[in-house]
DNA sequence: CGTATTATTGCAACAGAGTCGCAATAAAGA
DNA sequence: TCTTTATTGCGACTCTGTTGCAATAATACG
Protein backbone atom coordinates (compact mmCIF):
# COMPACT_ATOMS: atom_id res chain seq x y z
CA UNK A 1 0.00 0.00 0.00
CA UNK A 2 2.01 2.92 -1.49
CA UNK A 3 1.28 6.15 0.28
CA UNK A 4 -0.33 8.89 -2.49
CA UNK A 5 0.36 12.60 -2.05
CA UNK A 6 -3.16 13.78 -2.09
CA UNK A 7 -4.66 17.53 -1.56
CA UNK A 8 -5.42 17.06 1.92
CA UNK A 9 -2.18 15.27 3.02
CA UNK A 10 0.33 17.76 1.50
CA UNK A 11 -1.87 20.91 2.96
CA UNK A 12 -2.11 18.95 6.30
CA UNK A 13 2.05 18.85 5.98
CA UNK A 14 2.20 22.10 5.31
CA UNK A 15 0.20 23.17 7.80
CA UNK A 16 2.95 21.42 10.38
CA UNK A 17 5.75 22.76 8.72
CA UNK A 18 4.01 26.02 9.01
CA UNK A 19 3.48 25.47 12.79
CA UNK A 20 6.28 26.71 15.56
CA UNK A 21 4.47 24.18 17.87
CA UNK A 22 3.03 21.17 17.98
CA UNK A 23 -0.63 21.25 17.15
CA UNK A 24 -3.77 19.43 17.92
CA UNK A 25 -6.47 18.00 15.29
CA UNK A 26 -9.10 20.91 16.39
CA UNK A 27 -5.83 23.73 15.76
CA UNK A 28 -4.69 21.57 12.39
CA UNK A 29 -8.67 21.70 11.16
CA UNK A 30 -8.63 25.75 11.39
CA UNK A 31 -5.27 26.14 10.43
CA UNK A 32 -5.84 24.52 7.28
CA UNK A 33 -6.85 26.69 3.97
CA UNK A 34 -9.21 23.92 2.61
CA UNK A 35 -11.67 22.40 4.09
CA UNK A 36 -11.03 18.44 5.52
CA UNK A 37 -12.38 16.26 7.14
CA UNK A 38 -12.13 16.00 10.35
CA UNK A 39 -12.08 11.90 9.94
CA UNK A 40 -9.73 12.41 7.17
CA UNK A 41 -7.36 14.62 9.37
CA UNK A 42 -7.36 12.30 11.73
CA UNK A 43 -6.34 9.33 9.23
CA UNK A 44 -3.80 11.42 7.54
CA UNK A 45 -1.59 12.04 10.51
CA UNK A 46 -2.18 8.56 12.12
CA UNK A 47 -0.22 7.59 8.42
CA UNK A 48 2.11 9.91 9.57
CA UNK A 49 2.93 9.19 12.81
CA UNK A 50 3.07 5.05 11.19
CA UNK A 51 5.33 6.63 8.62
CA UNK A 52 7.71 8.49 11.32
CA UNK A 53 6.78 11.90 9.94
CA UNK A 54 5.52 13.13 13.03
CA UNK A 55 5.77 13.13 16.66
CA UNK A 56 2.66 12.65 18.91
CA UNK A 57 2.73 13.52 22.18
CA UNK A 58 -1.04 13.47 24.53
CA UNK A 59 -1.41 16.37 26.84
CA UNK A 60 -2.21 16.23 30.40
CA UNK A 61 -5.81 17.34 28.46
CA UNK A 62 -5.40 13.92 27.53
CA UNK A 63 -5.42 15.59 24.05
CA UNK A 64 -2.88 14.45 20.99
CA UNK A 65 -0.61 16.58 19.55
CA UNK A 66 1.66 16.73 16.65
CA UNK A 67 4.45 17.45 15.43
CA UNK A 68 7.30 17.51 12.34
CA UNK A 69 10.05 14.79 13.37
CA UNK A 70 13.27 17.20 13.30
CA UNK A 71 16.54 15.88 13.47
CA UNK A 72 15.24 12.62 14.03
CA UNK A 73 17.43 10.14 12.62
CA UNK A 74 16.06 7.35 10.25
CA UNK A 75 16.16 4.51 12.21
CA UNK A 76 16.39 6.34 15.92
CA UNK A 77 13.31 7.77 16.40
CA UNK A 78 13.79 7.32 20.28
CA UNK A 79 13.87 11.35 20.39
CA UNK A 80 13.11 11.86 24.07
CA UNK A 81 12.23 15.21 24.98
CA UNK A 82 9.40 17.05 26.94
CA UNK A 83 7.06 19.36 25.49
CA UNK A 84 5.23 22.68 27.58
CA UNK A 85 2.18 23.34 26.97
CA UNK A 86 0.73 26.90 27.74
CA UNK A 87 -2.70 26.58 29.57
CA UNK A 88 -3.47 30.14 28.56
CA UNK A 89 -2.33 30.16 24.84
CA UNK A 90 -2.32 26.64 23.87
CA UNK A 91 0.98 27.17 22.57
CA UNK A 92 2.95 23.38 22.80
CA UNK A 93 6.55 23.64 22.53
CA UNK A 94 9.97 21.32 22.84
CA UNK A 95 12.07 21.39 25.70
CA UNK A 96 14.74 20.43 24.16
CA UNK A 97 17.04 18.52 26.89
CA UNK A 98 16.80 15.21 26.20
CA UNK A 99 15.55 12.86 28.83
CA UNK A 100 17.09 9.37 29.78
CA UNK A 101 14.58 6.84 31.46
CA UNK A 102 15.91 3.64 33.00
CA UNK A 103 13.27 0.68 33.69
CA UNK A 104 13.39 -2.25 35.35
CA UNK A 105 14.99 -5.44 34.08
CA UNK A 106 13.17 -6.98 31.13
CA UNK A 107 11.56 -3.86 30.62
CA UNK A 108 10.74 -2.88 26.88
CA UNK A 109 9.65 0.90 25.95
CA UNK A 110 8.01 1.48 23.25
CA UNK A 111 6.39 4.80 23.61
CA UNK A 112 7.77 7.75 26.08
CA UNK A 113 5.08 10.86 26.68
CA UNK A 114 6.37 13.68 28.51
CA UNK A 115 4.43 16.82 29.11
CA UNK A 116 4.77 19.37 31.29
CA UNK A 117 2.02 22.56 31.27
CA UNK A 118 1.98 25.68 32.90
CA UNK A 119 2.19 28.97 31.45
CA UNK A 120 4.70 30.55 29.34
CA UNK A 121 6.89 33.78 29.29
CA UNK A 122 3.87 35.78 27.68
CA UNK A 123 1.09 34.39 29.91
CA UNK A 124 2.42 33.90 33.09
CA UNK B 1 -17.31 22.84 52.25
CA UNK B 2 -15.93 20.14 54.22
CA UNK B 3 -15.67 16.63 52.84
CA UNK B 4 -17.69 13.96 53.77
CA UNK B 5 -16.77 10.40 54.80
CA UNK B 6 -19.04 8.71 52.58
CA UNK B 7 -19.23 4.65 51.70
CA UNK B 8 -18.18 5.75 47.54
CA UNK B 9 -15.41 7.39 49.00
CA UNK B 10 -14.32 4.93 51.52
CA UNK B 11 -14.57 1.93 49.10
CA UNK B 12 -12.89 4.12 46.43
CA UNK B 13 -9.50 4.73 48.57
CA UNK B 14 -9.73 1.76 50.12
CA UNK B 15 -9.66 0.05 46.55
CA UNK B 16 -6.41 2.65 45.75
CA UNK B 17 -4.85 1.46 48.96
CA UNK B 18 -4.91 -2.20 48.03
CA UNK B 19 -3.94 -1.67 44.47
CA UNK B 20 -0.13 -2.30 43.43
CA UNK B 21 -0.79 0.28 40.81
CA UNK B 22 -2.08 3.30 39.12
CA UNK B 23 -5.53 2.39 38.57
CA UNK B 24 -8.22 4.18 35.80
CA UNK B 25 -11.49 4.79 36.13
CA UNK B 26 -12.31 1.90 34.87
CA UNK B 27 -10.54 -0.54 36.58
CA UNK B 28 -11.46 1.50 39.85
CA UNK B 29 -14.95 0.55 39.04
CA UNK B 30 -14.72 -3.45 38.34
CA UNK B 31 -12.70 -3.52 41.46
CA UNK B 32 -14.87 -1.83 43.60
CA UNK B 33 -16.95 -4.25 45.88
CA UNK B 34 -20.27 -2.30 45.78
CA UNK B 35 -22.07 -0.71 43.27
CA UNK B 36 -21.15 2.84 42.47
CA UNK B 37 -22.21 5.06 39.76
CA UNK B 38 -19.62 6.46 37.19
CA UNK B 39 -20.06 9.85 37.45
CA UNK B 40 -19.93 9.24 41.58
CA UNK B 41 -16.32 7.61 40.76
CA UNK B 42 -15.44 10.60 38.86
CA UNK B 43 -16.05 13.04 41.09
CA UNK B 44 -14.74 11.17 44.27
CA UNK B 45 -10.94 10.96 42.27
CA UNK B 46 -11.36 14.79 41.17
CA UNK B 47 -12.07 15.70 45.06
CA UNK B 48 -8.87 13.46 46.13
CA UNK B 49 -6.96 15.00 43.21
CA UNK B 50 -7.74 18.00 44.56
CA UNK B 51 -6.98 17.35 48.42
CA UNK B 52 -3.61 15.95 46.91
CA UNK B 53 -4.85 12.65 48.02
CA UNK B 54 -3.37 10.87 44.95
CA UNK B 55 -1.73 11.16 41.78
CA UNK B 56 -3.26 11.74 38.38
CA UNK B 57 -1.16 10.70 35.50
CA UNK B 58 -2.08 10.80 31.98
CA UNK B 59 -1.49 7.54 29.66
CA UNK B 60 -0.35 7.83 25.93
CA UNK B 61 -3.53 6.69 25.44
CA UNK B 62 -5.10 9.51 26.61
CA UNK B 63 -6.58 8.18 29.87
CA UNK B 64 -6.40 9.02 33.31
CA UNK B 65 -4.68 7.01 35.82
CA UNK B 66 -5.10 7.55 39.69
CA UNK B 67 -2.57 6.12 42.39
CA UNK B 68 -2.39 7.26 46.33
CA UNK B 69 0.51 9.95 47.05
CA UNK B 70 2.81 7.91 48.94
CA UNK B 71 5.72 9.80 50.15
CA UNK B 72 4.26 13.09 49.19
CA UNK B 73 5.20 16.13 51.78
CA UNK B 74 2.44 18.13 52.39
CA UNK B 75 3.58 21.16 51.16
CA UNK B 76 5.66 19.86 48.14
CA UNK B 77 3.97 18.45 45.78
CA UNK B 78 6.02 18.32 42.79
CA UNK B 79 6.77 14.48 43.07
CA UNK B 80 7.63 14.36 39.43
CA UNK B 81 8.47 10.45 38.06
CA UNK B 82 7.67 8.62 35.04
CA UNK B 83 5.10 5.88 35.48
CA UNK B 84 5.38 2.76 33.11
CA UNK B 85 2.16 1.52 31.08
CA UNK B 86 2.22 -2.32 30.25
CA UNK B 87 0.59 -2.18 26.88
CA UNK B 88 -0.41 -6.43 27.47
CA UNK B 89 -1.57 -6.02 31.02
CA UNK B 90 -2.57 -2.81 31.81
CA UNK B 91 -0.48 -2.14 35.20
CA UNK B 92 0.76 1.11 35.74
CA UNK B 93 3.37 1.61 37.99
CA UNK B 94 6.19 4.60 39.63
CA UNK B 95 9.40 4.08 38.10
CA UNK B 96 10.99 5.54 41.62
CA UNK B 97 13.94 7.94 39.62
CA UNK B 98 12.79 12.26 39.88
CA UNK B 99 13.10 13.77 36.90
CA UNK B 100 14.57 17.09 37.03
CA UNK B 101 13.28 19.33 34.15
CA UNK B 102 14.15 23.06 33.87
CA UNK B 103 12.24 25.53 31.61
CA UNK B 104 12.86 28.74 29.54
CA UNK B 105 13.34 32.04 31.81
CA UNK B 106 10.07 32.89 32.64
CA UNK B 107 8.08 29.63 32.01
CA UNK B 108 6.22 28.60 34.79
CA UNK B 109 5.23 24.37 35.99
CA UNK B 110 2.25 23.76 37.03
CA UNK B 111 1.76 20.12 36.12
CA UNK B 112 3.63 16.79 35.33
CA UNK B 113 3.41 14.01 33.47
CA UNK B 114 5.59 11.62 32.28
CA UNK B 115 4.65 8.48 30.95
CA UNK B 116 6.46 5.13 29.70
CA UNK B 117 4.57 2.41 28.12
CA UNK B 118 5.41 -0.64 26.79
CA UNK B 119 5.71 -4.51 28.30
CA UNK B 120 6.79 -5.27 31.34
CA UNK B 121 8.99 -8.01 32.54
CA UNK B 122 6.23 -10.25 32.84
CA UNK B 123 4.83 -9.68 29.08
CA UNK B 124 7.66 -8.97 27.05
C1' DC C 1 -31.74 11.25 70.21
C1' DG C 2 -34.08 13.97 66.73
C1' DT C 3 -33.70 17.56 63.36
C1' DA C 4 -31.75 20.78 60.09
C1' DT C 5 -28.15 21.76 56.86
C1' DT C 6 -25.75 20.79 52.84
C1' DA C 7 -22.15 17.68 50.79
C1' DT C 8 -22.70 13.83 48.06
C1' DT C 9 -25.08 10.63 45.10
C1' DG C 10 -27.63 8.69 41.03
C1' DC C 11 -29.55 9.44 36.92
C1' DA C 12 -29.79 11.16 32.58
C1' DA C 13 -28.19 13.99 29.28
C1' DC C 14 -24.45 15.96 27.19
C1' DA C 15 -19.67 17.32 24.94
C1' DG C 16 -15.61 16.11 22.76
C1' DA C 17 -11.95 12.98 20.97
C1' DG C 18 -11.06 9.45 18.15
C1' DT C 19 -12.47 5.37 15.16
C1' DC C 20 -14.72 2.68 11.46
C1' DG C 21 -17.58 0.89 7.47
C1' DC C 22 -18.92 1.98 3.11
C1' DA C 23 -19.75 4.04 -1.20
C1' DA C 24 -17.71 7.75 -3.98
C1' DT C 25 -13.50 10.08 -5.49
C1' DA C 26 -9.07 10.82 -7.31
C1' DA C 27 -3.94 9.64 -7.42
C1' DA C 28 -0.66 6.82 -9.95
C1' DG C 29 0.82 3.52 -13.24
C1' DA C 30 0.14 1.21 -17.64
C1' DT D 1 -6.88 7.42 -21.68
C1' DC D 2 -8.16 3.70 -18.78
C1' DT D 3 -7.67 0.83 -14.68
C1' DT D 4 -6.50 -0.03 -10.10
C1' DT D 5 -6.82 0.97 -5.43
C1' DA D 6 -5.41 4.41 -1.82
C1' DT D 7 -7.86 8.05 0.07
C1' DT D 8 -11.89 10.82 1.11
C1' DG D 9 -16.44 12.21 3.05
C1' DC D 10 -20.21 11.06 5.45
C1' DG D 11 -22.56 9.09 9.06
C1' DA D 12 -22.76 6.44 12.92
C1' DC D 13 -20.58 4.88 16.75
C1' DT D 14 -17.55 4.16 21.20
C1' DC D 15 -15.45 5.84 25.03
C1' DT D 16 -13.95 9.20 28.50
C1' DG D 17 -15.17 12.71 31.24
C1' DT D 18 -18.51 16.41 32.81
C1' DT D 19 -22.75 18.66 34.48
C1' DG D 20 -27.67 19.91 36.13
C1' DC D 21 -30.98 18.54 39.16
C1' DA D 22 -33.70 16.24 42.42
C1' DA D 23 -33.08 12.70 46.01
C1' DT D 24 -30.14 10.90 49.69
C1' DA D 25 -27.35 10.65 53.60
C1' DA D 26 -23.32 12.65 56.41
C1' DT D 27 -22.46 15.90 59.88
C1' DA D 28 -23.46 19.40 63.35
C1' DC D 29 -26.36 21.16 66.76
C1' DG D 30 -30.19 21.60 69.79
Amino acid sequence: MPRRKTQSSTEILSTLKAAESAMSHRMIEEALSIEVDRATIYRVLNRFYEDGLVHRVIGENGKQYFALCENCEENDHSHDHFHFRCKNCGKVECLTREIQIKLPEGYMAENFNGMVSGYCSGCA
